[in-house]
DNA sequence: ATGCGATCAGTTTTT
DNA sequence: CTGATCGCAT
């Protein structure tokens, strides 16, 4: 097989290099992708290295999953031997296959980001921490950020009491955490790292099983990961790793730059192979993307280039509130269809989930199936996890987490005081509350509906142990019939009940489909899927054609025709934290630079199309806001774009007056060089009036044709803005606008008369 | 013990 | 505006 017919020469030299460190910059849409399959098909195919020897780190499963079945293609079933995973699937394989020395018993728990708060919610209520001195979720990220960094509760700085308390809490949920068989997402790092580190003989064995590591989106791995690598490798030092300085937007969780940036110096000999040839974009698409991120001072300079056309204009969009730009995402994704283009071919992002709301609705409302990518995920919805807390505890019993979860879901008498009084007792006689509970009824202090229920629960719980046998469809069936979950949930008959229920069958369901795709299906093994599963994962295997809408972090490593990027205000994106939280300048310009990469990162997601949208007004939060558009959009090259304001904003710019010039918190001490938002922020001064439309008004822009004839179609008119009509009584006008609503209204200017605002039926082409 | 209502607070990005 | 928690009444 020939490797390299369809590759240029940079990509050649990445895929044929041989020994030795290789570091791929590979700017947005160079065919990364590409260079690390073929690379890895190569390697297995001609370099006969066992497919079981390499290691391929991404950063979803999805991209796992489709490397995989693209190295499939090349090399036949082989690839299924590949160890191909995120750096978390990866490290959860390495650490159940070792437990022990990781310090961890088989079939351990992998808590979530919700189990991990609730767990020190309450540490900090048994520690008797004051938890508005020090709330869970400040914690939790202090703990988290010192894992990412590798750093253990002695190795956190103590500068202040909140700092002395958080130790303190840190040290408790480790331990904790061993006592519960359990590990947080920054456990399976940690834990896999030190057990490299402690057991020499074994980090030999795995250095000698691993002939070639390669990594995806090195831009976005930090400290602890990067350690990881550093310890599996070999002496030659076949390690490849792929990223985009200018595509690093992970900075808050602990990424390192660095990595990337100083990857030649912490591994001398590195050759350097840079993609800049970008394939995916329009001219116009990838010249404003570009024009974005080079403001950005701490960054690689390159200039990523194109030998696609230039295409259509990039489409800067001015609406009047959210529900507007709401409104026109969606018509122009059903004209788009309507045109022939899939659904699943465009996408929609935002800065913050919040946003996705009146996307959601505004889609709903005409009809247009879409998806919600992350966000509230399933099986995060409490009904769902409350279920897998039953399933866990039958793979762990020391999951006291998941013991306190469900021990009174469905509601079986035991409250408060006896689930307290419980916790005493194990607490006191040092083993698990599952244990404790078996023997309840000669626990003191224990009120007696309290006791039966826990020690009946015991006695469901160890025969659902037994049943672990039948698989993992027939245990989950058994526990949802039996605990009598199901019963509560049928007995609710509200409409969210109904719901719950339906999330509940959808979860046995998923358990069941599982199970079917896996040679040896265990509950442990669902257990760590469900756990580890990426938020563009459920993006998979969805055969229906539906508009996917998710943030501009979600959209990370995927392509589309369309792109539609709503929000493009300042405040919002670049996103400004309402905590006056004191940041040094350093920090400012840090996060506006990472704001800046974000942005290159939505943009240079479209192939073909992008509109950037923003919005005079925006309710958000429970308040109405005028935002003065994205910075961003400022840097944009005038020949470029397009610019387009729909009817809404021309409204709302008739009645407002500008402010004085923008002062957030980004420009405290002065904003980068050559910022600058374009217009102030827009106050509500007087009554609507209406704009002085003349007769020979020129044509709207093409983006208000384009939505006009969209909402005419929906209408079935036979006109759009700027067409000629006629009315009975007034004789010939211009159309200057449409309106939808359960009747479609349009204002036509005729001379003589001025503008009338009529029902559309009435009017016809002229 | 449970369930309801009211008040409160706090609102990014994710494995 | 929403979600979550708290306190009170049943």
């Amino acid at each position: 097989m020939d490797f390299t017919r369809d590759l240029s020469e940079p990509q050649r030299r990445a895929v044929l290099h041989g020994e030795g460190p290789l570091l791929v910059l590979a700017g947005a849409g160079s065919g990364k992708t590409r260079v690390i399959t073929y690379r890895v098909a190569r390697l297995c195919a001609e370099q006969g290295v066992a497919p079981g020897r390499v290691l391929a780190v991404t950063f979803t499963n999805k991209a796992a999953g489709e490397m995989r079945e693209r190295v499939r293609r090349l090399l036949g079933p082989d690839a299924s031997q590949i160890w191909l995973g995120t750096f978390h699937a990866t490290c959860a394989r390495l650490l159940r296959r070792w437990p022990g020395p990781a310090g961890l018993r088989p079939d351990f728990t992998i808590y979530d980001d919700d189990d991990s708060r609730t767990l020190i919610a309450r540490i900090l209520k048994d520690l008797n921490i004051d938890s508005t001195l020090c709330p869970p979720r400040d914690v939790q990220v202090r703990i988290d950020r010192a894992k990412q960094d590798g750093r253990g509760p002695n190795d956190v700085p103590v500068r202040s009491t909140v700092d002395e308390l958080a130790q303190r809490v840190y040290v408790e949920y480790d331990a904790r955490l061993r006592r519960h068989n359990a590990a947080d997402f920054g456990d399976l790092l940690v834990l896999a790292v030190r057990m490299l580190e402690q057991h020499e003989a074994l980090r030999e064995e795995l250095r000698g099983r691993f002939l070639h590591l390669l990594v995806d989106e090195f831009q976005d791995t930090n400290k602890i990961q990067f350690r990881l690598i550093e310890l599996l490798l070999n002496e030659p030092r076949n390690v490849c790793v792929v990223g985009d300085d200018d595509q690093s937007i992970y900075r808050w969780r602990g990424a390192e730059v660095k990595n990337i940036l100083e990857f030649d110096r912490r591994f001398p000999g590195t050759v350097v192979v840079r993609l800049e040839q970008n394939y995916r974009s329009t001219r116009n698409v990838l010249s404003s993307a570009a024009a974005v991120v080079k403001r950005n001072q701490s960054r690689h300079a390159k200039e990523l280039w194109t030998a696609n056309p230039a295409g259509e204009p990039v489409k800067v969009v001015l609406a009047g509130d959210e529900r507007e730009e709401a409104g026109a995402v969606a018509r122009l994704a059903a004209a788009a269809r309507a045109e022939g283009q899939a659904l699943a071919d465009q996408a929609v992002f935002y800065r913050i989930h919040a946003q996705s709301r009146v996307l959601e609705e505004a889609l709903r409302g005409r009809g247009i199936p879409y998806v919600v990518v992350g966000g509230f995920r399933f099986y995060e919805r409490a009904e769902v996890k409350s279920l897998l807390a039953y399933l866990r505890l039958l793979v762990n019993p020391a999951d006291d987490v998941s013991f306190l979860r469900i021990v009174n879901v469905p509601t079986r008498g035991v409250g408060k005081v006896s689930a307290e009084r419980l916790a005493d007792h194990a607490r006191a006689a040092g083993v698990p509350l599952c244990t404790a509970a078996a023997g309840a009824g000669d626990l003191e202090g224990l009120p007696s509906a309290g006791a039966r229920a826990l020690t009946a629960l015991s006695g469901q719980l160890s025969s659902w142990r037994d049943a672990l046998v039948e698989g993992p469809g027939e245990v989950a069936r058994r526990v949802f019939d039996e605990s009598g979950y199901r019963q509560a949930l049928e007995d609710d008959r509200s409409p969210e009940g109904e719901t719950r229920l339906q999330n509940v069958h959808e979860l046995l369901g998923s358990i069941e489909d599982w199970a079917l795709e896996h040679e040896e299906p265990t509950l442990s093994g669902y257990l760590e899927h469900v756990t580890l599963q990426t938020a563009v994962d459920e993006l998979d295997g969805k055969a229906a054609d539906r508009l996917p809408l998710m943030t501009v972090h979600s959209a990370k490593g995927l392509e589309f025709d369309t792109v539609y990027v709503a929000g493009m205000e300042d405040g919002l994106f670049p996103y400004r934290m309402r905590q006056n939280e004191e940041h040094d300048h350093r920090e400012q310009t840090a996060r506006l630079e990472e704001e800046r990469r974000l942005a290159y990162v939505a943009m240079t997601r479209a192939r073909r199309r992008l509109y950037l949208f923003h919005a005079a007004h925006r309710q958000l939060f429970g308040g109405v806001q005028a935002y003065p558009p994205s910075r961003f959009l400022g840097d944009l090259p005038k020949e470029a774009i397009e610019e387009a304001v729909l009817p809404g904003a021309r409204q709302a710019a008739a009645w407002a007056e500008p402010q004085p010039a923008y002062h957030g918190a980004w420009s405290r001490g002065g904003p980068p060089r050559g910022d600058r938002g374009r217009s102030g922020p827009v106050v509500v001064r007087r009554a609507p009036r209406a704009p002085q439309q003349p007769w020979n008004d020129a044509p709207p822009p093409s983006v208000e044709q384009e939505i006009c004839q969209e909402v005419a179609r929906e209408a079935g008119l036979s006109f759009r803005v700027g067409d000629k009509v006629r009315h009975v009584r007034f004789g010939i006008g211009r159309v200057v606008d449409i309106e939808e609503g359960a009747e479609v209204k349009v204002s036509v200017e005729f001379p003589g008369w001025g503008r009338k605002k009529l029902i559309g039926r009435f009017v016809e082409r002229a």
